[in-house]
DNA sequence: GACTGGTAAGCAAACGTTTACCGCATATGA
DNA sequence: TCATATGCGGTAAACGTTTGCTTACCAGTC
């Protein structure tokens, strides 16, 4: 069932079918009615490839995120999905799982696909695969890390904003052993993270040398905490790249019978619909990821409808803000964070 | 760009170019070697919706899904993009949001774009809407709910097996009062989690009336444990439809002092990722996701090649056990559950 | 009544592939 | 040497749309 069965039945050329489908104006209403009345008799859906094909535009945009389970992208890919539903497009969902063979065969699918646009979030992307995108003159969208160069939307990130009110909250606390556990050092979102974090600390005299490299996962957070448990002046409040880490660093505490807040203050990073529900509530620094996933998309839309290619570089800011919940307080004066309750449970157990 | 271009500069006919990237084994290596020169040279892509036209299969597999941000799901995408991959494959991801409308537009998408099969992970879907799939004969995998129609997979859950183990599990514990929250009571898959726990309660001669609807959120699990507040027989241990029904409950239990397991035993269904790292850790009714995701993918891929539509109904049976982490606990003698730590926290707080 | 201008519909080319069919060259057997 | 078989490469049709250009029709003008 294709175009020409319903300009028969319809008594009409393609052209007519074609322009009636696709609303054009000038048609005879009389005559569109005829043709409309065809198609959902039949129950004719248009193929998008062959209007691509002629066309030259799939109305498909790329995704590529580093690894769907990451509890940080399904909100986005799903306003991503919204989006794309209200706006006649596909999304072309590819994920890197951290290996560059799979970075690699995302481009290459996304290229194949003829994608009208790509957002990449995947902190970080090597110029031999975003060549091959610019060469085609596809619109690119990055978070943080896009090169420099014409044509190229960035989304750039405030991470100094939110970390700032983080740092500035459990110094108001009365926090003076200020850890950080940072992402993994290669990321470029990490390493502005936790710059954001010295440039604050040492804003109101603080030192920032309590750090350890996490990972952005959970193990990372668990590893961290049992790290600090070495040192000889433990943290009395930890700040976390992201919300996986300071989930793991929760996690660990429960293991090790440490209180939170009242032994250790703890505040996430990016505010995943989780850190509400956690035990207990996280405090965090909110990074929407909605705005994000708006941003982004509006932001391919806006490329693929100007005419000529676009020559500036574009780019958008994206602020963060401290949310509080409950996994902050005042600091114990005089004293570290750590292993203290363990005596007074054994008081109350039975 | 295209195979005009390789042709023309490898000096063959465009029917030898395409022999020669889909690895036709007549063509001559020596020619297929000058083809693949130019082809690296120039950075060709073969241009898939061209492609598809010809051949009439796009190599895109339709996904729906209720929402993306639901936990349960990434980890099935993810399995799913990892196979897509494999074996040159696209997904079209889809979510319905819970919305009829946006089935609709599911459904349309999926023709629009002429995936050659859809895998249904909603729970449900309307027959008009199916239809148009069944018409196009479009093979169709469900979980659970599909129509018991000749050319349909379905995915049978047995629900049974890993809620007779949790409930046991409970009984062994000395649990006498064992509540159940139900997922929205619409769903066809909430209905059986239920029946599944009533016949588990009933085999052991328990009394399975201490039921209320949750919504499978976690707000509906917060609720819930509300509820059993007011009930004259507290539950001293409760079952969940799913885990984020259960991470709610541990969340009220929380914010209410109720300490999990010592005062409430809380079994969790699905064992989501996030199951191992909520605190305490969720002892749960694992079933895979990505032994689902894979079943699916599979599914739809013997259907795609296979010459002749299938006229048998296939069924594929996936299995549910429990997996004991740490939030169970033998039941305290005599006592139900329920508040009993705020007294013991008055005694401790300074 | 012939001409012009404007509007709406139709014709056919084009998009980038795959593949059925054909033809040519070489090998094979008589 | 010639007829036939074999194997490989090329020609061109086809996939289902969109859209530039042409045509047809009608009304208005002189």
């Amino acid at each position: 069932m294709d175009i020409r069965e319903i300009a028969r039945r319809a008594k009409v050329s393609t052209a007519t079918v074609s322009r009636a489908i696709n609303r054009v104006p000038t048609v005879d209403p009389q005559l569109a009615k005829r043709v409309w009345k065809v198609v959902d008799e039949l129950g004719y859906f248009p193929n998008t490839q062959a209007r691509a094909l002629v066309s030259g535009r799939s109305r498909i945009f790329g995704l590529i995120v580093s690894e769907i389970t990451n509890p940080f992208f399904p909100e986005i890919v799903q306003t991503f999905e919204n989006l794309a539903v209200e706006n006649n497009y596909e999304i072309l969902l590819t994920s890197t799982v951290h290996d560059p063979k799979r970075m690699e065969s995302s481009v290459r699918r996304m290229i194949e696909r003829r994608v009208d646009g790509v957002a990449i979030l995947t902190f970080g992307m090597e110029d031999t695969l975003l060549n091959h995108l610019r060469f085609r003159n596809v619109p690119l969208v990055f978070v943080d890390v896009g090169p420099n160069a014409p044509g190229i939307v960035n989304i750039r990130i405030d991470y100094l904003n939110g970390i700032r009110q983080a740092v500035q909250h459990l110094a108001a606390l009365r926090h003076k052993h200020i850890a950080f556990i940072t992402g993994p050092m290669r990321l470029k979102s990490s390493i502005s993270r936790r710059s954001a974090f010295q440039t604050a600390m040492t804003e109101i005299g603080l030192s920032s040398n309590l750090m350890v490299e996490g990972n952005h996962r959970m193990d990372g957070g668990m590893r961290a905490l049992m790290e600090f448990d070495k040192l000889r002046y433990r943290p009395t409040a930890v700040l976390c790249s992201n919300d996986m880490t300071a989930i793991g660093v929760l996690r660990e505490a429960y293991d090790q019978d440490i209180r939170i807040p009242d032994d250790l203050s703890v505040i996430g990073f990016d505010d995943i619909r989780l850190a509400e529900f956690t035990i207990p509530p996280l405090t965090t620094v909110q990074m929407s990821q909605m705005e994000l996933a708006k941003t982004a998309f509006h932001a391919l839309l806006r490329e693929v409808q100007r005419e000529s290619p676009s020559t500036e570089r574009t780019e958008y800011d994206l602020s963060t803000n401290l949310v509080l919940r409950r996994s902050t307080a005042m600091a114990r004066i005089g004293s570290q964070g750590g292993k203290v309750r363990k005596v007074e449970m054994a008081t109350r157990t039975p």
